[in-house]
DNA sequence: CCATTTTAGTACACATGTGTACGAATTGCA
DNA sequence: TGCAATTCGTACACATGTGTACTAAAATGG
């Protein structure tokens, strides 16, 4: 069986990050990163600590990704009244707009990567991603969510 | 079907990145990125130019990889002596001593990744990588390895 | 044989991600 | 109630990647 799986998986979700990021610049302006948060916007206000939790980068990447997007016009943050330390983010109109471009070009990026693979195959491949996911969430018990509570190990 | 193949596909790989760098680093001193220049000189010298072909990355990336990686004495570059442009990458002793650590590490990973997914199903998800990276080939024709000679079309 | 084009690699500015350390607000509990 | 622990977010230093612009060497071709 091929002994590669792992750099393949490496090779080819750097392809087509860059591929997608230079296509989604190009398009919209904005970049892979960018709209994967703006999508999270598209009920909102919400608080940066739930898009922290949607998106599968830590907290000090959303809190560069958000301020580069503010700058940009694409978001407004505004203290939460509940909680002095949070922020609630919301989209704004110039963000808003954008979505549904995005939304399209998500599309086209899903139909391209189904390729002519049927259903029960594109299962397996679900599956196997998914699979990834646990098993590496297994293995970092607390990052996701809790940080580094117990990660004296290193 | 699915709609986020594309998200989950980053998702799934930016999760075994992280945890396969971290692990990595802890076990080998090494990123994966490292790890994976290292893999390419198991038989040195290379031109530096193979390697830029050989790796997932852009030529830019590779000067710095290697400038840090000759900092921790893992690589040495001598000049080509039959182009005088050229680098011919060595894997240090210091660097050689890391592989059979390395290769024992992508065993385990690549082990992992397949978890209990029979051989067909292993051979879909293969399949389905390497439509990635044909697809992502054929919308930057020339991206690969010429660069950008024809990307008028921005 | 020289002028033009291509190629190898570096430099630079920047985006994105990481871990760690921190301040401030909130929560929990004695 | 009040202090300790937790949580939210930022700051910092750094690694890794991108595209573009550049230098210098090599290849090409009249």
């Amino acid at each position: 069986m091929e002994r590669r799986l792992f750099f393949l998986l490496n090779l080819a979700q750097r392809k087509l990050l860059r591929y997608a990021d230079a296509t989604c610049r190009a398009e919209t302006g904005l970049s892979v990163a960018q709209a994967a948060l703006l999508f999270e916007l598209a009920r909102d206000p919400r608080p940066q600590s739930e898009l922290v939790e949607a998106l599968p980068v830590r907290k000090a990447a959303v809190t560069g990704l958000l301020a580069r997007m503010e700058e940009n016009g694409l978001v407004v943050r505004r203290r939460d009244p509940a909680d002095g330390r949070a922020w609630l983010v919301e989209a704004t109109d110039a963000g808003r707009e954008r979505l549904p471009k995005l939304r399209r070009l998500l599309k086209r990026f899903n139909r391209a990567l189904q390729g002519d693979f049927n259903d029960e195959e594109l299962d397996t491949v679900i599956r196997f991603l998914n699979h990834i996911v646990t098993w590496t969430d297994q293995q970092e018990p607390s990052a996701s969510r809790k940080e580094h509570r117990d990660a004296a190990h290193l």
